[in-house]
DNA sequence: ATGCCTCCCCGAGGGAGA
């Protein structure tokens, strides 16, 4: 089974180069974020056509997550717990039904910047949040994900530059701190766990031609259950669709599982 | 780089991204 997360931002603005990766790369599921759109102006029926199950978690204008799958899926929540008054759409889970069932979580981890601030406190508390969750899901002892956009810069190596981002909300020690308490429960990052060593990318900004000069990030990530690290065949960044028409400024993570 | 693009809101120019 390969599964894949993408970044689009924003779903109008990928209706040609979303479609044209999944017809290329033909991955069974795929959580995207910043689909910039609500439920009701999804364009479904681009992925039904294709054979995929969508599931949506949009709001107006920012944020927003979704699920693209060509098998069933089922028990779909909407929102992290945690906060009944957090309005954002940054999260939706569901079970995917293959020879065995796999539960996935697709998050779009709040960005933080400026630094300090509410909105770096909001990344903070989301990301206990998701602590919180991923306990929960380690407890199942059962094959699951929580893949997306975590915005968070691990390790020095996911950097072209470190330098640049040490006082971003991306790399703050506390942020990395916070990324770090989550892993260490026991999940694997499914990329490193795969391919080593530094210049492997999934954002690179729009500007100053960071994609020409490989000025990028790895902000993209899959962690794994120990159930379903087992099951780990293959990661790797689609980078090459960075430098298509009209691209996202993030690539897709994939991943493939025994499943 | 207190932001060089791009996206969204909409129908101008501001907020957000990372």
């Amino acid at each position: 089974m390969k599964i894949a997360t993408f970044n689009i931002n924003g779903i109008k603005a990928r209706s040609i180069a979303l479609p044209d990766w999944l017809d290329a790369a033909q991955p069974d599921v795929v959580l995207l974020q910043e689909i910039k759109s609500v439920d009701d102006g999804f364009p479904r029926a681009l992925f039904e056509d294709r054979g995929y199950n969508v599931e949506t978690h949009g709001q107006k204008g920012f944020n927003g997550v979704a699920i693209l799958s060509k098998l069933p899926l089922e028990d779909v929540t909407r929102g992290l717990p945690g906060d009944d008054s957090d309005e954002q759409a940054r999260w939706i889970e569901a079970t995917v039904i293959g020879k065995s069932a796999l539960r996935i979580c697709g998050l779009y981890l709040p960005n933080g910047n400026p630094v300090p601030g509410p909105k770096y406190d909001y990344k903070l508390a989301w990301m206990d949040r998701l602590h919180a969750r991923a306990q929960d899901l380690l407890a199942q002892e059962e094959p699951a994900l929580m893949a997306g956009d975590y915005n968070i810069i691990p390790q020095p190596e996911d950097a072209a530059r470190p330098d640049a981002w040490k006082d971003d909300a991306l790399y703050r020690p506390q942020s990395r701190a916070a990324y770090r308490r989550i892993l260490n429960l026991g999940f694997t990052d499914a990329f490193r766990a795969r391919v080593q060593g530094p210049e492997h990318y999934s954002f690179w900004d729009y500007q100053a031609g960071a994609w020409n000069r490989n000025d990028g990030i790895r902000i993209d990530h899959f962690l794994l259950t120990p159930q379903a690290a087992d099951l780990l065949q293959d990661a790797h960044i689609d980078a090459a669709i960075r430098g298509y028409e009209k691209p996202s400024d993030h690539v897709p993570v994939c991943i493939s599982l025994d499943l």
